[in-house]
RNA sequence: GGUCUGGUAGUUCAGCUGGUUAGAAUGCCUGCCUGUCACGCAGGAGGUCGCGGGUUCGAGUCCCGUCCAGACCGCCA
């Protein structure tokens, strides 16, 4: 027997036991006459003694030279610690060893297997085997399989069944870059990675399945992002004979399990919001509501005082950064340069600050009263000791920026907490959006959501002001999931691909497969996926969704462990049928 | 496709307006140490300063290019 015990179970009780234990060693301390060994296994750390007089003289010989990581196995007797360490479950108690067998040596690792490593990204990435035997990491994989088994006890317990569908699909023109695999035995012909298995989850319910589930890989070649990986795992699902109430009160059970079961959180209620508020009041289809601080437009008392940069604006919106009055020069100047970065690309930023005393000063007292200064200040609901941000430009733009700066607002003023999670449904987005690149309407979600029924008629009028029935789940300004209640009828499928721009033969040629199946009883149904990896990350309190997956891809769609992806030889081109016309 | 940051010992980093032999910590090796648990003490080894070019009497340091890594914008139905 390899072992009788973890290296996190034995305790003062065990006393007197003979054990065998086996591990990894953490590290020796040898303090000449008592050498300690740290046994380390995904259950903790148990610590061995070997004591000159008492251990036999060539064994504490032996015990000196283990290195870091080897892996062992040692027999002994658990003894009672004479001084104990109150740190670790296991620190009352010690192996007084009477044997090691090494199971296998190890090279001194690259980087120390410590919570507190000091490998940097790039190295724990290319020894990531290594990387995850931190405890950190394990703890943050152990995470994500709590929560897998959660949430398949949640589903199951709502008579949902688990469906596996195909990986190698069709490419579609619609949404993300395609993966796409060359087939051998159809010469010039390809098929496609998943970005969702939206249309086979959608036959599924044709099927009459009912209610489906799976926790799945999808695939986007698309570039990277600290919460973007080119794959990734989705808790996906439909459901038949629902409306959108079934589907967001469903999910918030899901969602509200997790909590309870893995985090012990209430989440209490979680509110609606339109989206149009959303933009309105956040600049943002994803608003962070653990803080206020929202926008507050200021055209009408800004405009037509022969300030031009605002006379001329589309849009004069302010947030209220409270008890931000005392700001220095400095500050706001820092301000000014992260609202003018490239990427948030606003022009400038004017502040206004409203003093304790009553009064206010501001970058633009050239062109405003202290009346009209009071008068921003009492729509934005300010008090003296608060301080005025005001952006200034088109509608989306300066949205957008101002998004960005109440973010930065919020984490400057801490009020972002991790351990604070506030949970928003954002429902009615539009359906269609304008692309001015293809000249073309895109689908804001995806081409089977379904408008709301009083919308339908705008579908050959007024594409672009037509609401989905579409929602996201949004916890701390993160978009955890999506989705919306699906087009069932094969007319108004159609009407929404050639409103898509799509011609009836193209619509044909894509999804026949799905219209045809329309027409043989397809139910009303709806459905919902979540990013699970940026659940994990979410529950864990971590913005990288990296730490969460056993083996991730670096910034460039690496795995810089295997070194994927890789040349194939030329046999296995002509195989495929395939020939490389590299550019450059 | 773009913006920004970084690349110096096994590792994490410091290295000023260019100027002797490029440092620290940690890890590693050797010796000592009988209650350590971030053990301690003494000693030692360890460097193509990412790569290529340029400026200069002289480049880790300045310039250009390039590669790699990270964050972000575009992109992500």
């Amino acid at each position: 027997m390899l072992r009788t015990h973890t290296c996190g179970e034995l305790r003062i009780a065990d006393i007197n036991k003979e054990v065998t234990l086996s591990g990894w060693v953490q590290k020796t301390r040898d303090k000449g006459g008592i050498i300690w060994v740290d046994l380390r296994d995904k259950y903790g750390i148990t610590q061995l003694i070997l004591e000159e007089g008492k251990t036999d003289a060539d064994l504490l010989k032996s015990a000196s030279k283990l290195g870091r990581e080897f892996v062992i196995q040692a027999k002994g007797e658990v003894v009672e610690r004479l001084s104990k360490n109150d740190k670790i479950p296991t620190g009352d108690i010690e192996i007084r060893v009477s044997e090691i067998n090494i199971l296998n040596p190890s090279k001194v690792p690259p980087f120390t297997i410590e919570n507190d490593t000091d490998g940097g990204e790039d190295l724990r990435m290319k020894y990531r085997y290594l990387d995850l035997r931190r405890e950190v990491v394990r703890k943050n994989l152990q995470l994500r399989h709590q929560l897998m088994k959660e949430t398949r006890a949640y589903l199951d317990g709502s008579n949902f069944i688990e469906v596996e569908t195909p990986v190698l699909i069709k490419s579609t023109p619609e949404g993300a870059r395609d993966f796409v695999v060359p087939s051998r035995m159809n010469a010039g012909e390809f098929y496609a990675l998943p970005q969702s298995p939206q249309t086979f989850k959608q036959l599924l319910m044709v099927s009459g399945f009912d209610r489906y589930y799976q926790i799945v890989k999808c695939f986007r070649d698309e570039d990277l992002r600290a919460d973007r990986q080119p794959e990734f795992t989705q808790i996906d699902c439909e459901l038949s004979f629902v409306e959108r109430k079934d589907v967001l009160d469903t999910f918030e059970g899901l969602v509200r399990h997790l909590f309870k079961n893995v985090k012990g959180i209430d989440i209490g209620e979680v509110p609606h919001m339109q989206y149009d508020d959303a933009m309105k009041y956040y600049g943002s289809d994803k608003p962070d509501i653990r803080f206020d601080m929202k926008f507050v437009e200021l055209n009408d008392v800004a405009q037509g005082k022969g300030f031009n940069v605002f006379d001329s604006a589309e849009l004069v919106v302010g947030i209220n950064a409270k008890g931000c009055a005392e700001y220095t020069r400095k500050q706001l100047d820092a301000l000014t340069d992260f609202v003018k970065r490239p990427q948030v690309g606003a022009k400038g930023m004017v502040y206004v600050k409203c003093n304790v005393d009553g009064t206010f000063k501001s970058s633009v007292d050239k062109f405003y009263s202290e009346e009209d200064l009071k008068a921003w200040a009492d729509k934005m609901g300010a008090q003296p000791g608060d301080l005025l941000l005001v952006l200034s430009g088109d509608i989306d733009h300066t949205r957008k920026a101002m998004n960005e700066l109440r973010l930065h607002m919020g984490n400057e003023l801490g009020l972002r907490q991790k351990s604070e999670y506030k949970l928003l449904w954002v429902i009615d987005f539009p359906l269609l959006e304008w692309d001015e690149d293809s000249k073309r309407f895109h689908a804001m979600h995806h081409p089977f959501t379904s408008p709301v029924p009083e919308d339908l008629a705008k579908l050959e009028t007024y594409p672009g002001d037509i609401k989905a029935n579409a929602y996201d789940l949004v916890v701390n300004g993160v978009e955890l999931g999506g989705g919306s209640i699906r087009i069932h009828d094969r007319a108004v499928q159609q009407r929404m691909f050639k409103a898509l721009g799509f011609t009836e033969e193209e619509a044909q040629a894509q999804f026949g497969f799905l219209l045809e199946a329309f027409e043989y009883g397809a139910p009303p149904h709806g459905g919902i996926a979540f990013g699970f990896d940026r659940l994990c990350a979410l529950f864990g309190g971590s913005d990288s969704i990296r730490d969460y997956i056993a083996f991730p891809k670096n910034n460039s769609g690496r795995d810089v462990m295997i070194d994927s992806p890789s040349v194939i030889d030329n046999a296995q081109l002509d195989e495929l049928n395939l020939k490389l016309n590299l550019k450059s």
